[in-house]
DNA sequence: GCTGACAATGAGTCTCACTCATTTATTCTA
DNA sequence: TAGAATAAATGAGTGAGACTCATTGTCAGC
């Protein structure tokens, strides 16, 4: 009973310790969110003392940076995976909203923080996490223009307000939900997100289509005349040598 | 000399007080965020002690509230009038685009308060800025509804995805701008917006605007969908040799 | 078994939001 | 006009939490 050990505390190596602080870290944010969460609850949770977590980490925000650098990391592998298996441009933009907001619905706290904490910071264009976040949402920008190059999409789309709209919608349309609010329905959304921006920048096909909507007929007809009118002033011009036509 | 007045502070009014230091909470605000910004600096530049503040505001971020409220009311106010003056669905969808992103040009530091600190706080929904939000934000949805009504727009416009969809990809566009980062062109940023929307919203009124029958309007269709897929195809090829386009 | 490298400690410091008992100015009343 | 009632304003706290640093403890290699 005397001979208790001496020791003091547990010494473990840098990595394995840096790893233990992540996890705590990764929990106590997720509950609390950054404000409320305390680096001496982190500390408690990862077994060791506040002045540890300050040693492997320059501040509370490096630390809250830490954590969402590694979240990402995984999602873009996730992402890239993933795509490789879908064809045709619609059916990619499509199942990239899905996923998105699928992300939104597995990890609400996580995408809290990305959003308020990280994101909406000054300093954060100079962050690494910056360039996954970019690569994150080039994505569905890469989509769009494969898109337009096979002809499903609109040549004049501008992709990143594109881009802009898309995850912005879903930022608003979650954010109850991200708030611990309400249900979020991911069919019913990437629906209603696709309906309105397919018949802004889908470039119908014609013909073989059956049983088109009046209004989408309505829309292609009108969107066909003023192309078409475009198209023959610029034919009517003595200088544009077009050959094949005509 | 010897009798100087014993006053030791000045006594105002309620009112004035509290006038005086919403000003300069909104400096203060405006210029640090409201991390940043201390409440003894807010007291200071309103000529009281620190106390003072938490006699009239239960709370720094009850005083934040109060700013923001205070700005919002008035511009829900002028949006109504500017409003008055517009006709048709399309210009007043437009017009409320146009005049969202002025705000921004106009009032970068209080927008991103109202998006980081106000809007994002789970609290957010308990409070009276939330109402003065939404009723702000409802401006878009009944111009389109309107719009709708006028025959204007589709008559599937899932009203509240298109209120997310504008204002969230406004926020994500300006994000640059709000945090002092780069230029912000609003004419090009509304056009770009009303083109991906309206594309998919409005209801285009066919050819002559006289009641053409449907088959008539198919077949149109039909025709003009082949000569532009074929137009198209032609200008896509390297080797087609077209000077003064594209 | 020593020793040097470094992991870990814990007792601070500092900044802030927020409190409260007390002081001071103004207004009401007799 | 003196004194009381009311309310404005003070400023010296308190406590929480981020961050620091001199010191102590552990272990690997010799």
């Amino acid at each position: 009973m005397a001979a208790t050990t001496p020791k003091k505390f547990v010494r473990l190596a840098r990595e394995q310790r840096v790893g233990a602080i992540l996890s705590a870290a990764l929990e106590v944010f997720a509950e609390r969110g950054y404000e409320a969460a305390a680096v001496s609850e982190i500390a408690e949770r990862a077994g060791v003392v506040e002045g540890t977590v300050y040693k492997y980490f320059e501040s509370k925000r490096a630390l809250l940076l830490m954590v969402m650098e590694q979240w990402y990391e995984g999602m873009v592998d996730d992402y890239t995976r993933d795509l490789a298996g879908i064809v045709g441009s619609r059916q990619r933009l499509r199942f990239i909203i899905w996923r998105h907001l699928r992300t939104i619905i597995d990890n609400p706290q996580l995408c809290r923080l990305l959003f308020r904490e990280v994101r909406s910071e000054l300093d954060y264009y100079d962050l690494d996490l910056h360039g996954s976040i970019r690569r994150y949402s080039k994505f569905i920008m890469d989509i769009v223009e494969e898109g337009v190059r096979a002809n499903e999409f609109r040549s004049d789309v501008p992709l990143p307000l594109l881009r802009d709209m898309v995850f912005g919608c879903i930022e608003h349309r979650t954010w109850n939900y991200i708030s611990g609010r309400g249900e979020l329905d991911i069919d019913e959304t990437v629906d209603q997100i696709m309906s309105i921006l397919c018949s802004g920048i889908a470039q119908p096909q014609a013909g073989g289509e059956q049983a088109q909507s009046d209004s989408d007929l309505r829309a292609e007809t009108k969107r066909l005349s003023a192309l078409v009118t475009r198209l023959e002033k610029l034919l009517e011009q003595p200088e544009s040598k077009i050959e094949g036509l005509r």
